[in-house]
Order: structure tokens, then sequence, then C-alpha cells
DNA sequence: ATTAAGTCGACCGGGGTGGTCTAAAATTAA
DNA sequence: TTAATTTTAGACCACCCCGGTCGACTTAAT
């Protein structure tokens, strides 16, 4: 394919100018046109390069996938058996992902909200991925850490909202910072810190 | 003004469509061809009933704040101590208001978040609304009801992501059901459920 | 010098936009 | 009944943008 041996330079030039037109404006709201003069190449080229909008579209997916497996999942440690501990080390392997792939996180947050958008030779992907998601977060879990006057599936989730919701908090909070000349040292401390009150609460 | 003097059925048919067309897409994106479509009106009648779709639009805004004030915030019985209790009140009023009025909740949701596309004059209003919602979920809380290793504001935050992520759980979980046909009580058991491990957690 | 690969942007037909305006229908007044 | 008035529907306007094509041009390789 030509598109894959580009300069190194314009290709992500090209990708991420796609990633966040169509994060921002889903597949058919997305303008070929504003994407063709964000990567700032001419038009025909995209059209060289893909076989028209689709098939761009899919293409992204389909990185989106790889690297999500590889710079995200993979690189979490299902050998810690501590709920706790692995999902703090999930979080900082997924912001360090998200730190050298920021679109394509930002665009992966919308596709893979909406199904329907997934064209159907990518969905057994889209599955096998939610399924290493899952056993990579839950497996092997030592359930004895729980303090046993609860129900642990649900101590599970209710632990992952509240994690998920303090990220979510941190995404608004820190929405348009210039992440290459911030310091996250504060933030991982309070992070540590929220982890801490789950420990004491949800452990015996 | 012509608008709220028409005839109930006519007037909610008009709101609606807009609630949705503009949740949906979001102001610039949304068109009004397609509202009055979906209202099942002709296309001058809009533009007689408001000066353009600005005009629209910030009706639209200005009916949101009014419900939500009146048939949501006013609701919650402030009285209260309990954080948790409080929390499980509020759930229910929220969900009474979600059902009297779905297009509109769901209208608010994308609005809310983004404050550029608020007027100025309805700025105001706007704050006073949120520093509003605050006062009654927060002011005058038992702090004694907590235990006392962990910090009570980190608990607030952490309980309530995690029920903010509980809701949103079920929110996508019902996507498309039939809502006046649906049978709530086996949810909100497991809600209450959820609430009993948050209160074995965090209060001591 | 010849071929081939790469690049650009004007251009196409189509379609949707917010908003206006006319003419008919419905309603009210006489 | 007729005349005056208010509501209504949607054809129409000028404009903008769409995905995709194509021929003209540049660059690199042989």
């Amino acid at each position: 394919m030509k598109f894959i041996n580009l300069d190194d330079n314009k290709r992500r030039n090209i990708l991420n100018a796609a990633f966040r037109e169509f994060a921002e404006k889903g597949f058919e709201q997305a303008s070929t046109n504003v994407i063709v003069k964000e990567a700032g190449i001419g038009k025909g080229m995209l059209f060289y390069y893909f076989k028209n909008k689709q098939g761009l579209y899919e293409y992204l997916i389909e990185y989106t996938l790889d690297v999500i497996m590889e710079d995200y999942l993979q690189r979490i440690d299902p050998g810690e058996r501590d709920f706790i501990e692995r999902f703090k080390h999930a979080a900082r392997v997924k912001m360090k992902a998200f730190l050298d792939h920021p679109d394509l996180f930002r665009f992966s947050g919308t596709f893979m909200l909406d199904q329907e958008s997934i064209p159907d030779r990518l969905k057994p992907r889209m599955e096998q991925l939610q399924e290493m998601g899952n056993k990579i977060m839950y497996e092997n879990i030592d359930y004895s850490l729980f303090r046993d006057d609860v129900d642990v599936e649900k101590a599970f989730r209710l632990i992952r909202w509240a994690i998920e919701g303090y990220q979510n908090e941190m995404k608004q909070r820190l929405y348009g910072a210039n992440f290459a000349t911030l310091d996250f040292d504060p933030y991982w401390k309070e992070f540590d810190e929220y982890l801490d009150v789950l420990r004491k609460s949800f452990y015996s």
C-alpha cells in the first residue's frame, strides 16, 4: 500500500488530522476537505492513498485497535493480584499511551461506544479486544483482600466507576493544557491518595 | 409571544423535535428542516414563532433551566443529612423528571458541558443553577457518619463518581428500551444494593 | 530521454442550509 | 354570507459544502 510507505512525518500528519476530524464530527459529518487541509496535502492524495472516505475510516479503526492492543493492554501486568494495584499500574500505562497517541485515543473513545459505525469485518477484532481488556483487568484477582461483608463483584464495579469518574474529571480539568510542559507528579499523587481511600474502604 | 399560546400538543411536538435535533447534532449542525419535519409543521411557522435558529436555541436553554430547577433540584430534600440517603432520594427524583422530559434532559446533557455554546445573557442563570445544585447535594451533610480514617471530601467524590458510573451504565443498558412498559423495581433494588455496599465501605 | 510515481486543486453533480414570501386555508367579525 | 384577519405550508432563494474525479504538472528512476 502506498500509504504505509510514506514519510513518517507526513503519515502522522494525515493520521492525526483524520483522527481529530472523525473524533469531532463522526463518520458522516466529517469532511475530507478539512482533513486534507489540516494534513497539508492536496485533495487528490487522500483518494490516492485510500479508496474512499470509508476506506480511510476503516484503516483508522484497524490502526487504532492495533495500537490499543500493543501500547496499552499488552503492557498491563496481569500478574499483580491486588485489584487496586493493578488499576494503579494500568492507569500509568494508559496515560503513557494517551500521551503518545492523543488523537488516536480521542478517536477510539467515539467509535467504541457506537457499535453501529464499525464495519462488520472489524467486529470480531473489536470483540476480541474487549474480551482481552476484561481478562487483563479482572482475571486472577485476589478476592481475599476485600472485606467479606460485601459482594466482591459489586465492589469491583464501584471501584472501577469511581476511578473512571476521577479520570474523567481529570480529563476535563486538564482540557487544553500543554501536556509537554506539564508536571504530572501532583496529579499522580492525588490519584494515589484516592486509591488509598478506596483501599481503606473496600479492603479488609 | 405567539409560541407559548399554542395548543399544548403542538407546542410539545415542536419543543421535543428541537430538543432531539439539537441534542444529537449540536447548534450548528442541527437542521431547522429536520426540526419542522419531525414536529409536523411548515417551515414558515418555526420562523413565525421564533426570530431565527439562535432564538429557538436560546428559548430551549431557558426552558430547560426552568424545568431542571423546578422539576428536579427543588424537589430534592436538603433536610436529609445522610449523604447516601440524599443521593438515593435525588436519584428517584431525577429519574422521575427524566421520564417526564426525556428529550429535554438529553438536550441538557449536551449544552451544559460546552459553556461556549451558551449565550452570555444566560450564563448567570447557568451558574446560579450549578451553585444551587451543589448546595442541594452537598450542603448540611452529616460528616460524622463517615469513617474517620479517610478524608471526607475524597469519600464524597468517590461515592458521587461511583453512583454516576452506575447510572451511566444503566443508561447504556436501557438504551432504546420502552420506558412506558418497563418495570423499574428490579433496577431500583439493584441500585439500593450498590448503595448498601457504599454505606458499608465508607461509613463507620 | 523516457517512463513512472507522486502531487495538486479546480471542478463536477448533488444535496442541504437558514431564512423569505406567497398564496391558500382557517378563523373570526360583520 | 361575506369580508377581514390570522395561521399555515412549503416552494423557493442564494449560498455553501460535500465526496470524488481528472488532467496538468513536478519529481525521481531508469
